[in-house]
DNA sequence: CTGCGGTGGTTGCGTTCGCAACTGTTCTGC
DNA sequence: GCAGAACAGTTGCGAACGCAACCACCGCAG
């Protein structure tokens, strides 16, 4: 009975919201400085986009892939797999080739380069998960883990 | 000792990241289905934009205040603040007025139709956040606070 | 009182975004 | 075997983004 003492007792007012202790402005804003800190490492050191190191880790996920299915897998829109992969060609670190029988679909590969690249993206993510369960502590990551875990449970 | 046997035993592969299972991704994705769900409701109900929503909420949160203030409350970039102040003040939400002795300064705050707005949004919040409790659980939703309480304590 | 660094807020501009429309191809049903 | 639905991937376009430059103003030093 009576759950919401939490959000009444940050304001004071139940007929303000605190927007600081609003769960999905926390979440926004937590996942915001994660992904920011994580983003300067491989944009200074490989000068990746967001989409593109997210491509990028699929398609060394899987070796051979799909657009389709990287944008399925990354959680990303066609039109953002579609320039990404656009860029990493002509960066020369992936190669299309349609597929013979069915002609709309592109098999994506990394190239040897590519391959160089994927592998120090590894690392620099390994390296960077380890500095977070260092500085957010073990508990803290298995909680976050947790309750991102249940959001991914009900909502596919 | 060796503490990486989550990461590995996810592909089975140490060369290779599983991206599903990489905390930063996980994080985002977690962030932006929450944040696209909310954001959805109040867009539907009142016509916002996600910097409008947090604007508004920002000030209904404290009456009168300032740009810059709204920003530093709402984790936003200046140019973001301006334009969804804008915003509302074309929809006569919100006035402003120019501080009498510092006369860079321009108090915000609702109009009586802004205030209705914000009240509405405020239920709505509320509301989509006790949905949140269901279907997550009690124990998920703990456990994510507690997780992004972390990240909050390390990164100011 | 004057010049100059700092601050509140806005604007211009190039980039990114995501939707919808499009091209080219395969699949389906008649 | 042909018309139309369905699908892979691209492109055009308006909206949103964020950076840097900017304007107006304050406050301080000399």
């Amino acid at each position: 009975m009576n759950l919401p003492e939490r959000q009444i007792a940050e304001t004071g007012d139940a007929n303000r919201l605190a927007l600081e202790g609003f769960l999905p402005y926390r979440l926004a804003r937590a996942a915001e400085i994660i992904s920011r800190q994580f983003a300067t490492l491989y944009r200074e050191r490989h000068g990746l986009t967001r989409p593109e190191w997210r491509t990028l880790a699929t398609i060394g996920q899987f070796d051979r892939i799909t657009a389709t299915e990287i944008g399925a897998h990354s959680s990303m829109h066609k039109t953002k797999v579609s320039r990404a992969i656009r860029a990493l060609e002509e960066r020369k670190w992936i190669t299309r080739q349609v597929d013979d029988i069915d002609r709309r679909i592109e098999h994506i590969e990394l190239t040897r380069e590519g391959r160089t690249h994927y592998r120090d993206l590894v690392t620099l993510a390994r390296s960077y998960e380890a500095k977070l369960v260092q500085t957010l502590g073990e508990t803290g990551i298995g909680q976050l883990e947790a309750g991102i875990a249940a959001i991914e449970r009900k909502h596919t």
